[in-house]
DNA sequence: TGGCTGGATGTGAACGGTAACATTGTGCAA
DNA sequence: TTGCACAATGTTACCGTTCACATCCAGCCA
């Protein structure tokens, strides 16, 4: 079954012998390039299949100076972010693009000190032809050392005080305060909410949705807590919120893990949900339909979310200076508010 | 800011002139091979941190004939898969190990036409120095692919009908037994179960394990209704397995998100869970800490099958001719038995 | 018929490393 | 002193492509 141990793979030096010409024309047809006759063309290609001859990707990357790969950099504190759901569909947003080219995608985790460092030679060493950065802190140093690289960079999500010129993000204001916005439309005015960690772009543009919609509707009732977008977070957030702020009638949640938290709080305390307290989230990731109650929440398109980066870097690659993209957020309503 | 659009990154040849040595001792000191003097060491060292020197990987590549990566491949049906938090695991524990090589991580889709196509040329091609495949149907042509490639391969999961000689799983058949005999030792006598798909191995040995559980406890009720591991389809197949078997009282969901589908069914329907119905699921995803009530759960150890793939291919790249793996997995009792 | 144009073709030099092999110099046993 | 093993070092080929450039040749116009 098994060929010999090292079948050793036919060159483009093989091919062109067999069929009679030079490695050059040979070349000429793989990369179909002009200047080749119809002859000489059908001679290479039918020695190729005969050959079962396929391109070296390295020494085509060694002679293009083009890794052929692009990578998705990941920051985060620990490995387990991945298990938010969050990043498998930007994931599979960024497959699906590259699917379409001749790129392959690596997937760095830049959560220990380790990976921290690998990432940092993957920019050095341009290995890859372009990087997409995803959940960095406002001090990530990252961020600085992507813009350094000259590598071209993509940024998911705009980072906190630091202006990069290429992004894509979510309307995260907009969404956090047509949150707000539906839990006055539902008559509350008490309504709190748990932020997600306020060193990250993201926390804050949700709480300043928040305070948006509170303020444009002349509530003057404030309520947060600090959390840190984990369930266990929303939990602890929830509580302390509960203790400080008893009276409270709606809780917007800077995203769905924490919601989900602060529903099992609520529930605990025996305030009935929607009723007494209304929920909401922000997200719209599968927990979110789960919950009981079933969550109200923002919905996000985050395939979108991979596959606008993956195009913004691919349209880098090519040279061209793509603006930044605000993607548009959707309120999706059910049980809990 | 930005330096000169082409900075020319400093070759080896000029990190060894300006030590004044040969290139082979500057490249002897790069991998600190033996056979160089303490002078002419520190001379190269000191050369390449003056020029900011940083080896090309791909040139690398091209002379070692190591592609200095490897692929983890995830087949299905729809690039949705990866919203499954489970790949994510897969991922981070991959990642981990790899961490400690100089290896990247570059991830396939093979879930559309078009990304089979590019993981057939991937492997052809050997852009990788081995490969990581999960969650493969019974008849999915990757895995012949993967095996006739000659490239290093480690499945994730035994592959359905097909002898692979190297494979890390779960204890599937032993989980689902100890979830079907916690069910039965709660008092439960008509114990149903949601399987997951039958074409997969996972599916057929979770489905076994109930089956072995049911005989040896003398349990003579048989009740089953396939489902394709989404919560969406544990709805499905709840629904029609009340509608068949009104009379059971406990569910092995073959696993959490089919768990949670039902658990939302059961609530419809008015069944009490767990007092009149108990629920048992598998995977012990952050999904079964979210159900209402929370789930009863068999939890495997996604992230060390992760990291246990990737030793293993490693050891395999190695030269090494590690033996299959079978990793445990315990129960999780919570409130929903 | 000679010069010119332009497509087809091949030559040879990169690309940036690694490694087999040859060469030199040194200390030590015979 | 000769011979030898062995560390240090350099020479050179090689990995498998792409590409700039030179060459050749046919066709066309003056």
């Amino acid at each position: 079954m098994r060929d010999d141990p090292t079948p050793r793979r036919p060159t483009l030096d093989e091919v062109a012998e067999r069929a009679g010409v030079s490695r050059t024309a040979a070349s000429r047809v793989l990369n179909n390039a002009p200047n080749v006759s119809r002859a000489k063309r059908e001679a290479v290609l039918s020695a190729i299949s005969e050959l079962g001859y396929v391109p070296n990707p390295t020494a085509r990357a060694l002679a293009t100076q083009q890794a052929g790969a692009v990578a998705l950099i990941i920051s985060g504190e620990d490995p387990a972010v991945l298990a938010d759901p969050f990043y498998g569909q930007v994931i599979a947003g960024a497959s699906t693009v590259l699917e379409e080219t001749d790129l392959h995608l690596v997937l760095c985790l830049a959560t220990s000190a380790r990976g921290q460092v690998r990432v940092r030679q993957l920019l050095r060493a341009r290995a890859v032809d372009g990087v997409m950065l995803m959940s960095l802190r406002g001090d990530d140093p990252l961020t600085g050392l992507a813009l350094a690289a000259g590598v071209p960079a993509v940024f998911g999500g705009k980072p906190l005080h630091r202006e990069v010129p290429y992004y894509v993000d979510v309307d995260n204001v907009l969404g956090a305060r047509q949150a707000t916005e539906h839990l006055i439309s539902r008559g509350r005015t008490r309504i709190a909410t748990l932020t997600g960690p306020l060193d990250t772009e993201v926390g804050q543009a949700r709480r300043r949705g928040y305070l948006e919609a509170m303020t444009l509707a002349g509530l003057p009732y404030r309520a947060e807590e600090g959390g840190d977008f984990t369930e266990r977070g929303g939990v602890a957030a929830m509580e302390a919120l509960l203790a400080r702020h008893p009276d409270l009638d709606a809780v917007f949640a800077a995203n769905d893990n924490m919601a989900a938290g602060a529903l099992r709080v609520l529930h605990r305390a025996g305030r009935a949900v929607p009723t007494e307290v209304a929920v909401a989230g922000f997200d719209g990731l599968t927990v979110s339909e789960n919950t009981e109650p079933p969550l109200t929440t923002v919905h996000q398109p985050i395939r979108n979310l991979g596959r606008e980066m993956t195009r913004m870097l691919l349209a880098l690659i090519a040279g061209e200076r793509p603006s930044p993209l605000i993607l548009p957020t959707t309120l999706v309503q059910r049980d809990s508010t």
